[in-house]
DNA sequence: CGGTTCATTGATGTCCTTCAATAATCGTGG
DNA sequence: CCACGATTATTGAAGGACATCAATGAACCG
C-alpha cells in the first residue's frame, strides 16, 4: 500500500509556513543515509520492528509470502514515504528495494518518544496512519470486486496521479517494479497484466509502453475504465489541460 | 492523538502500577446506550466522522458501495469492538446493524481529547489501530490470492477463534450475517459461498449447518484448508482437546 | 398459512489462469 | 562493441474456477 503522507514539496511548504520545521519526515533529517541495492531487503516479515524508515530516494516493494510460496505484494513505497509506522511488535511484511534506494532510519523507541511529546507531530502521525488505512481499504475494494482491466487502470491511475502532483514528467508514469510485482499486487498473473497493458495500448489509452514506464494518452478514459468514478472529474481536468497544451 | 508504542505486557504493567483500570472501552461507560434495529444504519460512507462508537451488543456490517451498485463488505463489528477510530474527516464506509444491536457513542473531539491526555489510553489507541491494520492486511492477502474454499475456511476459522477465546459455545460459530454479506466480504458470489459450505459439510468439516450458525467438527482440517499455516498449530491443540473431551 | 425473503442446487458461460513458445531486454565477459 | 546466456515480457491455445442464469426449496413473519 502506498504510504504517502506528504510529498516532499508539500512537506517543505508546510515547514516554511508554520515556521516550525516539524513534519514526520523532518525527524529523519539528521540520520545518516543508507544505500540499498535492488533486491536487497531492509527487513523481513516477522522481524522485531525496531526501526521506522524514511525513503529518501528510490522505491521498495512490501510483501508477504504464504506457506506454499505464493507471494502477495501489499504495497509499494516511494521517495518521501515512511515505512513501519503502524506496527506492533513485529513487521507484518518484508520490504525489498526495487532499484537503488536511499533510506534513513530511527529506532521505534525514539520515533515514538518524539512523536508523542510533540503537539504538532502526534496528529501528523495519526493522519498518516489514517491515510494508510484508507489506501488499504481501497485496495481491498479493488481485490474484492474489480475486473483485471479495472485493476490495472486503477493502479496506473494512482501512479499517474502521484506523478502529476509531483509535477514531474507529465502523463508519463514510472513503474520501477516488474510485471510480476504488479501481478502480485493486483491479485492477477503476470500474463494477465501483460495482456491488459497490450489491450490498453491497442485502445490508445497508453502509448510508449516500456518495461518500466508508460505514457498515458487518455487519462479520462483510463479513469472511466478504472471503475470508481470518484476520481473521474479529476482526470477530466487533466485531459483538458493536456489537450490545450498540445494544441 | 499521541501515538506511543508499548507492548501489551508493558501497557498492562503500567496500568497495574498506576491503579488506573483504563481501557478504550471504559471511556463509553457513562454514555447512554442506543438501540439499533437490523438493517438500520448508524452512519454512511462520506458522512462527516463526528462520533466514535462502542458496540455493546449485537453485530454490524461495514461496507462500501461502488458507483455501479457493487457492494464490498470491508468488515464486521461485534460486541466489545470499537468503530470509527482510525478516520480522518469522513467515514470511509457505511455501518449497518445485522441484528438488534446496542451501541454507545462519543464525539471524536472528546474521544481524541481524553485519549491524548491519558498516558494509558494513548498506547491502547495505537495498538487498536495496529490490530485493525493487521486485520485488513490479512484480508488483502485473502482477496489477492486465495481460492474460494480457502477464503471461506479462513473466514470460519477467524470466527471460530473468536468464539473460542470468548469461551462461549465450543466449536459452534455464530454467523449473524447473510450469505450475501459473506460473499461481498470474501469477494465471491452468494452461490459460491453456498456451494463451499455444502462442500465443507460433505467433507465432514462442518456439521449442523444452519442459516446463522455452523458447528465446526474438524478445526484442524479447517485450518489446513484455510491456507495459511500460522494458525495451524493453534487449531491442532483445539482438535486434540476436543477429541479428549469426547472420549 | 401464504407471501416474501433467503439459501441451495444445477446448467451454462466467461474471465482469468495455466501451460507453452517466442520475443525482447539486461548484464557480463570476451 | 557485440555476443552470449539469463532474466523478463509478450502472445497464443487450452483448461478450470468461479460467475451468471434459472429453478427449486427452506426459513421467516405478519
Amino acid at each position: 500500500m502506498p504510504l504517502a503522507s506528504y510529498s516532499r514539496e508539500q512537506a517543505a511548504k508546510i515547514t516554511f509556513q508554520q515556521a516550525q520545521p516539524e513534519t514526520l519526515n523532518c525527524l529523519f533529517y539528521r540520520q545518516p543515509v543508507e544505500f540499498v541495492q535492488p533486491g536487497q531487503s531492509i527487513f523481513f516479515e516477522g522481524d522485531e520492528a525496531k526501526h521506522v524508515f524514511e525513503v529518501v530516494a528510490g522505491a521498495l516493494r512490501i510483501f508477504r509470502i504464504l506457506s506454499d510460496g505464493r507471494r502477495v505484494v501489499t504495497g509499494f513505497v516511494f521517495d518521501g514515504d515512511l515505512l513501519g509506522v503502524s506496527l506492533r511488535k513485529n513487521y507484518l511484511y518484508s520490504a525489498e528495494a526495487l532499484v537503488d534506494t536511499k533510506i534513513r532510519r530511527l529506532t521505534r523507541k525514539n520515533f515514538d518518544l518524539v512523536v508523542r511529546q510533540s503537539e504538532d507531530l502526534a496528529p501528523r502521525a495519526f493522519e498518516f496512519i489514517c491515510d494508510e488505512m484508507a489506501a488499504v481499504q481501497d485496495q481491498m475494494v479493488l481485490l474484492a470486486c474489480k475486473s483485471a482491466e479495472e485493476r490495472l487502470c486503477t493502479f496506473l491511475l494512482k501512479h499517474l496521479r502521484k506523478s502529476m502532483t509531483k509535477g514531474e514528467g507529465q502523463s508519463v508514469v514510472k513503474l520501477p517494479m516488474t510485471r510480476q510485482d504488479m501481478a502480485d499486487y493486483l491479485g492477477l498473473t503476470i500474463e494477465t497484466v501483460s495482456r491488459m497493458i497490450t489491450k490498453l495500448s491497442t485502445k490508445g489509452v497508453l502509448g510508449c509502453v516500456g518495461r518500466h514506464s508508460v505514457k498515458v494518452m487518455k487519462p479520462m478514459l483510463l479513469a472511466q475504465l478504472a471503475g470508481d468514478d470518484d476520481v473521474y472529474e479529476w482526470a477530466t481536468s487533466i485531459e483538458q489541460s493536456e489537450g490545450r497544451r498540445h494544441n
